[in-house]
DNA sequence: GATATAATTGCATAATTGTGCAAATATGCA
DNA sequence: TGCATATTTGCACAATTATGCAATTATATC
């Protein structure tokens, strides 16, 4: 387990490890279909730009991904990347496997 | 999922999603026995006062468990509480049952 | 009791992060 | 072209967090 490797999991887990984004994407999985930053603003009761940001956040932990439809952006939630990502973790914690050079995640 | 739910969960990440306090927990992922805090210290270069610190948030989330043994804690990982949590999560993302109140985390 | 070691705490500080507001940009539509 | 809506960006600021050092507490050993 190397410093980068390390500081990649402890990104993706930062990103996810605060209150409004972890609502977005608790919201996002709520939705089967994409969803705009606008309607996205509902969930939180944060300002447009804040949304925006935090946003951009899980989008360069690729724990979203967006489409650029006309004027709105639509987010969707990559779920199976999020979900391998957390359970690769919880696998390398459970079974003593740290030692190994994994990197897998 | 409720507030107080989420904010909990994102503590957990939070707690996890920090450079050395990852490494701390890659450190005595890789030790079969408990470990005390000086030998932690030497994973991160960092004064055994935020080794200390960092321990101490660890354990706030149920991530680590100590033993005072005379003048030393032996710290030992939740290897099964974490990777559940983890999983739990990742089922919930992967899934799309956010909806549901799920409150087994 | 004196001394050494382990760990924590108080304090100051630097760095990061979250936030809101206003302005700017981008796009759609009349 | 002019206006409306969606999103981003610049800026300032508040809040949080990570850190090191010095002092303190707790405990073991001489």
């Amino acid at each position: 387990m190397d410093a980068a490797e390390t500081q990649k999991t402890a990104d993706f887990l930062k990103a996810l490890g605060e209150f409004n984004r972890l609502s977005l994407v608790y919201n996002l999985c709520r939705c089967e279909s994409s969803q705009n930053a606008m309607c996205l603003c509902d969930c939180c009761s944060v300002d447009a730009s804040v949304v925006s940001r935090h946003l951009k956040v899980l989008a360069e932990r690729d724990i979203v991904t967006f489409d650029k439809v006309g004027r709105e952006k639509t987010y969707r939630l990559n779920r199976n990347e999020v979900a391998t990502q957390l359970r690769v973790l919880a696998d390398l914690i459970e079974n003593n496997d740290c030692k190994r050079g994994n990197h897998d995640i």
